[in-house]
DNA sequence: CATGAATGAGAGTTCATTCAT
DNA sequence: AATGAATGAACTCTCATTCAT
């Protein structure tokens, strides 16, 4: 009996968790109620009590759940291969179609507001678990330079960590700008990064540089 | 009284528009109280409504003035030059310099947190505003683009709209990551960027690449 | 507790509108606050807004229930007699006595205020349904009036319907009078209209005057 | 200089006093603020505490102001002669035609506030002042009554005070009527009086009715 | 365990009133 | 004597949270 209610216990919050990201996201952190959530959710506003103690605990839970399936996929960068540059175009590629996908700008919204909170707050748990997520991502990028560099296909004189970081920053700002502006093709500019890159890779001479697909 | 009050005026104005920012920023829009921005302002919050109509409107107000800011150095952008990518690189200098500067941080959670509430909003006008703040700033950065294209700084195949929106991208993402963690060593991210493109200015030949600053 | 709350509901909404009715009447329909109302309740000011969308919507209801008991047994003028005459004294004499219960004050200031909220509504349906009310309950007596002059009880010449405005206006003049002065004897000023319609129904001949009850 | 002041002083308050009472009249007396009321007077809100030291004492006296010259008129009812139902129908149809006039509406509502104020009041004096103005009108009517009834215009069981007060309850009424609906003949309603009172007039056999203007 | 009615602490906003100029 | 900016006390309304059922 424990197990099947522990299973219970952990689909009612996966199911609340998922109707205040839709809810949170929708409406913003602070508009949100808690009422919606649980209407959301399909239960009452009391019964969530039962599961997350706050809004504040349920809105963190939120972020963690939000950016553990971002961060998963661009761990993988980390991963081996024979064209480091071709590797990364690949997934730059995928990341740039979850942007388009169905919930992408409700997902955009609960990440930046992830990120204002964070700066915002004076807990410094908080402040280090978004800054975390934020390094692990653009740790996976540098590596994924770092070879490339290694492979010759990038000027030696590349700061993988730095570059690593420019294009997180330019992945966040296209988010942003998709978020504003749904018409915004995101694709066109990254494949200008792809293009000043390609550039930039054929002038080291070497290495040969990767194909668009 | 008269002149006396005209002048009198735009100072409270301004003192209000101060404290609303800064408390708009430290708090979050929605979270920041009438109150608490009087007590900044060293006004009774009721004073506020004879400058502001509502909360609403401040917050509009917040917005214009630091849209402004941003906007205005952008735009000089189209002026005309020998060296396009060396303006370029003069004025991304420059903006990335802002970044560090005092109250940097405040502006970023204001354009952020405008950008949240015009995509939620349902107010057509509130979300064209922020949209033409954005399109004034890509569009600086095209034109500056194309003239290096037409200069030969540039690869040819460049297109100056996506490559201005993509680096305008870059350009907040990385006020993003500055605003998570202020140890964020932006000036590097747009150093790797410079060097990717001046690496791809080199490839195509006929074009001096600018220099470094 | 689906069944119970169903009750509970209209038993709650009930005493609200209850305390409402009262405490509107006794402050007026702005100075009244929701506190006071709920205070008088017996809840707290929030709970009211589970039930009434807000202070205005309460004020619309109390003045619908305020007039259903009003319209009502004035609509019953229209059944029919062979004494047509007789009839209209005993509805009057009802209203009238109506005018010295317990809450009759209540009442007036009610039917007034709405009167002169109505009148200063550029809300057209509020116009409306105050001046419906108003029709329904001349009409009444307009339909007593044509009676008893078909049944030669009134002179030929009178116009129903403008005398129907007449007598109601009469009613409500003298709701207002004693609200203004409790000690204002209304049944003596009735008393003095039945005794010239009844004089005037004497000299139309034919017809018998009806005896004051 | 004193008298030049003290002129000035009385004008002031004139002008103060018919601002307020348009816009008591046109807003109601909670919802008329007093920034409203300065600027319909030309003057500054702080001015009118020099010259009535609170909005309560301002209401007062426009209600008092307003009284005035409704009781004016009917007080002339006591005088003297030959055919008083005549005199009676006469001012009646004047007071009836000053319903139509300019201005009416916002006098009824002025007056109607007043009673309810009044009624409202704990202040033993207002209610007072209220109940007076009443009972001069209703005297005055009385007296016209009296001596209708003395002239073998009136049955002669009529009870003059009742009477009048019968017929400024079918005043109050009528301006209520008015105030609700400014379509509403009101001066039919008066003719379908004056028809019933003439009828009964007649049927006291001696006295010859008075005719219609 | 779930419910949803109730609470109560504010939030934004308005305005009568005051007072330095 | 007049101004109108400022105050501060209300007021309406919202919502996270609790708790009897």
């Amino acid at each position: 009996m424990t197990r099947v209610t522990e299973a219970h216990v952990e689909a009612r919050k996966q199911s609340i968790l998922d109707a205040a990201q839709k809810t949170f996201a929708r409406k913003g952190m602070q508009s949100a109620t808690m009422a919606e959530i649980a209407s959301a959710a399909g239960i009452s506003a009391g019964a969530i009590y039962r599961y997350y103690a706050s809004k504040e605990v349920l809105a963190w839970a939120c972020m963690k759940h939000g950016a553990e399936s971002i961060t998963a996929s661009w761990q993988r960068m980390a991963e081996d291969s024979d064209d480091p540059l071709a590797v990364f175009l690949k997934l730059s590629q995928e990341s740039f179609d979850e942007m388009k996908a169905e919930g992408a700008e409700d997902m955009t919204r609960l990440m930046v507001e992830n990120i204002l909170d964070a700066a915002r707050s004076s807990d410094a748990a908080m402040v280090e678990a978004a800054r975390d997520e934020h390094k692990i991502v653009a740790k996976g990028l540098a590596v994924a330079i770092e070879r490339a560099v290694l492979a010759g296909q990038l000027p030696a004189e590349v700061d993988s960590c730095a570059l690593g970081e420019a294009l997180f920053s330019f992945y966040m700002g296209a988010r942003l700008a998709k978020l504003l502006d749904p018409a915004n093709d995101t694709d066109a500019q990254l494949q200008q990064v792809w293009l000043i890159m390609n550039a930039a890779a054929r002038v080291t001479g070497a290495g040969k540089a990767a194909k668009r697909t």
